[in-house]
RNA sequence: GGAGAGGUGGCUGAGCUGGUCGAAGGCGCUCGACUCGAAAUCGAGUAGGCUGUGAAAGGCCUCGUGGGUUCGAAUCCCACCCUCUCCGCCA
């Protein structure tokens, strides 16, 4: 959410930097609602004022015991106009509020112009892509081949998109978890396990709520969804709370299931582990001080990119333009991982900074020093990594000739195995 | 799920027979005095949001949340949420 303020006094300097965004926005509305409602807040609370001091003065009157019935009469009467004036303003407050949650928030000056992700920025690459001397498989087949997965049975016991791992397979998938956790808990993020059910006033927290409601499953008949990812509840921790300046940066990191409804994806990545409606991922999130942010997200992204180099996966850090980073993010640095069989690099993580934007939804602050005003702190979050899709990288990296895939170094402990081979 | 108790400012804790209560006292914190310095002691200050303004002053709202009664509610009524204790059930 912008600051209204800002939003108020200056909408042209608003709607240009979110003209970058390539979304066609408009704001008089906004504007005309707003100056409705505070004309109107201002006649309610002369009422209410004289409500105050006139029953003030009712009790002294009925103190000296003289009487107080033509005011309390009259009273009768403010009281009317303020229940309609209120009832008025809060209809106004609820357009207004419904215009402001649907406002992006705006891309930060270092992001580059574009409109859609033809224009995003590839910022580096890392590692050497796999030369097969045989035909590579998609990690579908080579999991199949394996049968340490299993997409038919994922179908018939849920849905689509819904898959089984088996054997060394979830296995595989429980050691990527512990290994990322471990290797960021010991770079100094704080381990969490969150709940993977939120309420929605976490949901608006963090911006998935009132826009993309679509894309979430809400459990029936309770304000209650699965979460999409980590990012929400662990945000939202210190929703309505004022940090101390020496807890910043406040660094987490978290596994969680995902789930998402995926809305609108039909008929994308139908195959593989590319799109499920759950998936497993270890997120980082943090808090930082709004001049230490940026500062931040370059250390955040760093810290997941390690994960991917520990991994030995090609990849590349690609910075998205400005009408192609989501919803609540100023900034976002996406880590797209070497497919071979899709030859290309897909998403695999993706860092933001949301700067104030979900703070002042969630109402996050911190204070800058003793006596100070509260001010909003920045949250920043990233996957390190996205689980399912490391999975599908490693099976299409590593795969070799006979079907099996060899386990990266860094596994070897957590698998216990060399090479996943079909038993 | 059943029975009971309770949710007040950074914390603790009064108020709850309705009327200068945004709220006593204590603790903590900040500033000042005292001191060579510190402790102790003394004095002053110490919630947030909205609105307003050039900036102020001022005004409105907030005692879990939302309604209601009333001229007036932290105090009365209703609903909901949460916490604690006991019982039941349960991985």
């Amino acid at each position: 959410m912008l600051d209204i303020r800002r939003v108020r006094s200056n909408p042209q300097e608003v709607l240009k930097a979110l003209e970058r965004r390539h979304a066609d926005l408009k704001l008089d509305a906004f504007l005309a609602l707003d100056e409705q409602r505070r004309r109107l807040l201002v006649e309610v609370e002369t009422l209410k004022n004289q409500r105050n001091t006139v029953s003030e003065q009712v009790g002294k009157m009925k103190k000296a015991g003289q009487d107080a019935e033509p005011l309390m009469l009259q009273m009768r009467d403010v009281n009317q106009g303020i229940k309609e004036k209120d009832e008025i303003i809060r209809g106004l407050d609820e357009k207004i509020q419904a215009i402001l949650y649907n406002i992006p928030n705006i891309p930060h000056t270092s992001v580059p112009e574009g409109k859609d992700e033809q224009d995003n920025l590839e910022v580096r690459r890392w590692g050497e892509r796999p030369q097969f001397d045989f035909p590579a498989k998609p990690h579908w087949e080579i999991g199949e081949g394996l049968d340490i997965l299993d997409f038919e049975r994922g179908g018939k016991v849920t849905g689509a998109r819904f898959t089984f791992y088996k054997g060394l397979g979830a296995r595989l998938e429980r050691a990527l978890i512990n290994f990322m956790m471990d290797t960021h808990a010991h770079a100094g993020y704080t381990e969490v396990f969150p709940p993977f059910i939120v309420n929605k006033y976490s949901m608006i927290g963090t911006g998935q709520l009132p826009k993309f409601a679509d894309d979430m499953f809400k459990l029936d008949g309770l304000d209650y969804y699965l979460i999409p990812t980590a990012e929400v509840p662990v945000t939202n921790m210190h929703r309505a709370e004022v940090l101390d300046v020496q807890e910043l940066p406040k660094a987490y990191c978290a596994y969680s299931a995902c789930f998402r409804a995926e809305a609108g994806a039909a008929g994308r990545d139908t195959r593989g582990l590319i799109r499920q409606h759950q998936f497993n991922k270890v997120e980082l999130v943090k808090l930082a001080h709004p001049e230490k942010s940026y500062e931040e997200l370059e250390k955040l992204t760093n810290d997941a990119e390690r994960i991917l180099q520990a991994l030995g996966l090609p990849y590349r850090v690609v910075c998205l333009c400005a009408g192609d980073i989501g919803f609540s993010s100023a900034k976002t640095y996406d880590l797209e991982v070497w497919l071979p069989s899709f030859n290309t690099y897909r998403e695999i993580s993706s860092c933001s900074n949301f700067e104030d934007f979900q703070a002042r939804r969630a109402d996050i602050k911190f204070r800058p020093a003793p006596k100070a005003k509260a001010e909003f702190v920045h949250t920043l979050n990233g996957s390190g990594l996205a689980i399912g899709r490391t999975v599908s990288a490693i099976l299409e990296n590593y795969q070799q000739a006979d079907g099996s895939v060899i386990v990266p170094e860094v596994l070897r402990p957590y698998m216990r195995v060399d090479v996943i081979t079909k038993r």
